[in-house]
DNA sequence: CTAAAACGTAACAACCACGGTTACCCAACC
DNA sequence: GGTTGGGTAACCGTGGTTGTTACGTTTTAG
């Protein structure tokens, strides 16, 4: 199902920042840590750098780190940031010319696509990272004790 | 990943059965109107009907038709009977076992995914296939005067 | 009872996006 | 200037989706 886990992975570097976010942390690091592979890190960071959801330093010492305080990034930040295809699509053929139904389909189809993401975008929007780091943390400390 | 459209092909095919609720149309008459296979119009039919969306009928004068009311079936239900996979999705290889946030992640993630989809599926309850067929003789009317 | 019309489904090929990997370039710090 | 880091291009393997063929099965017509 290499149905793109992109938000999934952004989120978990994400969260892995949020946990010290005034230090940089290394692609190496978060690799280790989500089980992947640097490049991938570093692809998916400068998705998120470009939205300005992290910023990165080059050179010893360097790494990346939060834009901004856990608090005011939202998941729909890391959705809209990261998502390179919607999750409901268009045929990639088009309909019959001869069919007035399928005529009017795509716009039609447009019109529902945008307003279910829209609502997707919306609850998304209604947790952050220091949610996410939140839970973490509560989740980890019920399952070690 | 070849985005899965089959949302979009099952909403233009039960539009085109929403024209005449109570006959039956062949899954050749619908692949010729949506430019595509009677294989693939038979296969997406019949995850159709088993969520009782549609009912085939075999033999000459058979085919396919609305088990419901175009008024009674709502894009959610499309939605549900026909997405094979989530619009979101956890990472393929599990995370660091070392590592406490990826430990927590798996099921934080489900969660936030868990909610995000009901808002989408919640959009989509709110149009029905009547609504769809309305808004396509509308359109096409606008567009040929 | 046979033939034709339709669905049901398995099997296969083509295509394409995603993730992993390597390799190389560039910037920053010591 | 060397080391440490990100930036990015290029390539491959994998797997899901669609299109297509082929065949079986059910139903109706006659």
């Amino acid at each position: 199902m290499p149905a793109s886990c992109q938000f999934a992975t952004g989120v978990h570097f994400l969260a892995l920042l949020s946990q010290s976010p005034d230090a940089f942390r290394t692609s190496n690091e978060i690799a280790e840590s989500t089980m992947t592979h640097p490049v991938v890190v570093r692809r998916l960071m400068a998705s998120l750098q470009e939205a300005g959801v992290v910023e990165t330093q080059k050179g010893p010492g360097g790494g990346v780190r939060l834009a901004r305080l856990p608090r005011q990034i939202t998941l729909a930040d890391v959705y809209r940031a990261v998502q390179t295809s919607e999750p409901l699509h268009l045929p990639h053929t088009p309909p019959n010319k001869n069919c007035p139904i399928g005529e009017a389909m795509q716009s039609i189809l447009e019109e529902i696509f945008t307003r279910a993401e829209s609502a997707l975008t919306g609850e998304l929007a209604r947790t952050t990272l220091s949610d996410v780091l939140e839970s973490a943390m509560s989740r980890h400390r019920i399952q070690t004790t």
